[in-house]
DNA sequence: CTGAAAGCGCTAACAC
DNA sequence: GTGTTAGCGCTTTCAG
């Protein structure tokens, strides 16, 4: 062992006078190795307090056992609820897995992309940033074939695996809810329309609405970045309204929650006066009050999933793609109850 | 550039009849080289696509430019703000995060911290698993000097940098104010008394029953793992008691709400009847009925706190440790408000 | 069953 | 300013 630095092969080599490729063979489990020198080998290698360094293992196999994980925002519970998922089949699995999050924004979400590549990830698992435009960085996966997975916010012109909820579907059951209860002017607050999540979760409402015989009114949807501040303007907007709507199709629950909050504070009773549904079942929207209806998206199962459908593709160099998408459940609760 | 793979410098320097080890250089702006070479360089670099290999540098420089994080849980918004704090200061001083989830056992998380240890991580920061028991793997990286910081979770018995809340002060405020608002009888939910965060709660809980000369009941105290279904357990166990609590101190914001939960289905009434106070701040502890007093943990800051500190002491080998205590701060809301 | 030797891609003494 | 050379620690042909 040299002097303070890690023990290496070549310690355990030069301990027992054989030469390094039999010890790494003996501590791979190669079965050329017998059994008595392995034992020999992994008892000096304990001895030493030997530790494989994975960087020389990975520079040499091309190959560094890590899944890269790119979401908007870390700390929020649809996206930590995908990486722990991803993380427990990955760890299983024997991948790493390293974590960024791009905070919505266009440059960082590029550097962050390009980094994993320098750091020659395995595959890639990424929702993509509100912001983004470009999607040249992403291209660049594909070309090296490097395995890439949408989640959530795919990029549709990018032919790739991707594992989505089905948004329009969510948003027209949500939809035909509120109808089914009674409200007869629905407004919606939709997310960015460069997402493909929000576009379709509004052609769902859009599509309820004509299947039910209700004429669209433009002026009922307001789009936004359904951050909290955004979904109190939206609501107080909607509500100056000459004609106000009776319920609100919030894109997300964060919206939802701010304009029950908006709501109530004027004296407005939900779901009395208004409805509300939100969208993405964060833990609190079953236990604020009045409870909020919502679209639950299953963050843990896509996580598992994604890692999955990766590993798989790392490891077996498929070509084909494919799109899962996995069903929405409408959560009805007390926001939205009239009858 | 080598036909399928990457380009390496050595297929720039080819390109241009120069050595690999100026293209090296001004890649990495060397003064050493010329403006011209420079320029010279970078544009072959751009157009061959090339991306450093940050693997080889790595294992050259013997500096993986990777932080461990490990944590109970991904999927636990205190946790995941603590990831988001660490990996927006790691992002921005180069660093990249590599991030495990224990589920809380301790055989996982050995795995995980060996595997980190392999991956040659450049620091560790961790809060231990509930289950942990045995703290050799974290002994091997303070050998190793490889620097390592604990947050939330420490084990007292390894010397190094803590970044904790004051649990103690935490406890006793609560307590404190559950008296001041003329409970009489306080139990308290504690967590397992290995863990020093939630020895410390009860400490302060202790601490301030004495003070305000409150004879202290063995009885009222139930340790339980603090999850959802211990808190109902316990709860029920504790208003089974022929003299009954008139207010319960939650270990964390879980026990309380579904303490609240079971109380509100018995016909309880919050605050009237019993108290409750949590511990944590979670979101929703805001925006439940009632909303539920507890105590404000900054999670996002202590990760950026944690990713500070472990960043100075990778780049500057300080062999001093401290211990940050971050203040606790008592949210006062419906669920303990008597007067 | 084991060893010798080459090389993954990059960097850094040391030379000139 | 630039090149030569050696080597980070591991794996893997090829030889025996």
């Amino acid at each position: 062992m040299n002097k303070n630095s890690e023990p290496t092969i070549h310690d355990i080599a030069r301990e027992l006078k054989i030469s390094a490729s039999t010890v790494s063979r003996a501590l791979n489990d190669n079965p050329r190795i017998s059994l008595k020198t392995k034992e020999k080998i992994k008892a000096i290698a304990d001895s030493l307090g030997y530790r494989p360094n994975t960087l020389a293992s990975n520079l040499r196999n091309k190959k560094s056992n890590t899944i890269g994980i790119v979401v908007p925002l870390i700390n929020r519970y649809f996206f930590s609820s995908v990486i722990s998922g991803a993380e427990d089949v990955a760890y299983k699995a024997g991948y790493t897995v390293v974590i960024s999050q791009s905070n919505d924004l266009a440059a960082k979400e590029i550097n962050i992309v390009q980094s994993m590549f320098s750091n020659r990830v395995d595959g890639l698992i990424i929702s993509i940033a509100m912001q983004a435009s470009t999607f040249e960085h992403l291209k660049l996966f594909r070309k090296k074939n490097i395995p890439l997975v949408f989640f959530d916010r795919a990029v549709p012109e990018i032919e790739t695996d991707k594992i989505v909820v089905d948004d329009f579907a969510g948003g027209f059951r949500v939809t035909q809810h509120l109808i089914d209860q009674g409200y007869k002017r629905i407004g919606h607050l939709a997310g960015p329309q460069n997402l493909m999540i929000y576009l379709n979760r509004k052609n769902g409402y859009m599509e309820a609405l004509r299947k039910n015989g209700i004429p669209f009114d433009e002026s009922l949807i307001n789009i936004n970045r359904l951050t909290s501040e955004d979904g109190v303007a939206a609501t107080q907007y909607l509500m100056s309204l000459p004609h106000p709507p009776d319920a609100i199709f919030c894109g997300n629950d964060t919206t939802a929650l701010s304009a029950m909050i908006y709501l109530r504070d004027k004296g407005i009773r939900i779901p009395e006066d208004v409805g509300i549904v939100g969208f993405s079942n964060e833990p609190y929207s079953k236990v604020v009050s009045p409870s909020i209806s919502t679209i639950a998206q299953p963050g843990f199962e896509m996580g598992q999933k994604a890692a999955e459908l990766i590993i798989r593709k790392i490891e077996n160099n498929e070509r084909t793609y494919q799109t899962i998408v996995l069903p929405t459940e409408l959560i009805v609760r007390e926001s939205s109850i009239r009858k």
